[in-house]
DNA sequence: GGTGTTGCGTGCAAGTCGCACGCGCTTCTC
DNA sequence: GAGAAGCGCGTGCGACTTGCACGCAACACC
């Protein structure tokens, strides 16, 4: 079991972490490259709704933590981007089912697949286990936080 | 020596760490218990303060990962709220170092203890060796990247 | 059929962010 | 030493983001 000299290594690991610093450091090199309608904001909004599938605005903004609004805005971009497409939900008129274009799919796997060649060439050294620790630490991490949720499809996009 | 697998399983867990919903659940809920003055945009350049010691605005800026305008104004705020102190740098005095005051270092020692107690309570079932992984790994991702700089200080405040 | 609820998109105000400017000080050059 | 060039600071400003609140359309319940 963990202790509090472990728990406040953490902190301050993590608290680097979250940055803007180190957040830009990861992910603003391949941003700046991405198409038209793609930047720091409806990036996750994109890669949202990759994972989750055709998706209410509502349910989208609310895995990725934004307001409703922000997504519908978001999504407003990359819509005249041609990357996402809105239609009628056929079980429910009031719904707006958001999903992806074939284009706005293959945008998605070319961004994270530059992601992946980075983070590989970041952790080439690193033997197997210590990267392996470090994605099942997160994900322990990421994952408790979740109580109030039940549904907990992992569906990747 | 990590393979592609991982970096892609990488690349998936730390988008989701790094999406605000999670980033919020992490502090949020210690932020917003803080006193007049801390936020989301001051606590960085508080607890940066506290890491690096009196520091330019300059400086600190570039340690937190924002502008140079937005550390001044945050200065202000902190400044307003007693927790941190403008004072003329005595060998050049066009410069001004930001100082926190004891009410400044103690507000910062208070926030990262909760801080702590939180990551504490959420790491409490893992092994130790699943933590200490985590910390390492989180470290070597955000030391990397700084292949820029050479001067390394981790001073702990 | 009527009433309350839900989902959506937009108007709006507050806040954030970064560029660019002007001022004072230092450093360099002669 | 005196002038010029460079640097650090704080602020004005415009573009953008963010979240609340509203109105509209559609559903659900009685």
């Amino acid at each position: 079991m963990a202790d509090t000299g472990l728990a406040r290594d953490l902190e301050q690991a993590l608290g680097q972490l979250l940055l803007r610093r180190n957040r830009s450091a990861l992910y603003d090199a391949v941003l700046d490259s991405a198409p038209t309608g793609v930047d720091r904001q409806t990036y996750p909004v994109l890669s949202g709704l990759a994972r989750l599938g055709p998706q209410s605005a509502a349910r989208l903004a609310d895995e990725v933590g934004i307001d409703r609004s922000g997504a519908s805005r978001y999504a407003d971009r990359l819509e005249s981007a041609g990357l996402l497409e809105r239609s009628p939900d056929p079980r429910d008129r009031r719904a707006t089912l958001l999903a992806l274009t074939p284009e706005g799919h293959a945008t998605v796997v070319k961004l994270r697949d530059t992601l992946t060649r980075h983070l590989a060439y970041r952790i080439a050294d690193w033997p197997d286990w210590q990267a392996q620790a470090l994605i099942d630490g997160i994900r322990l991490l990421i994952d408790e936080p979740r109580e109030g949720r039940e549904e907990q499809e992992e569906g990747v996009g």
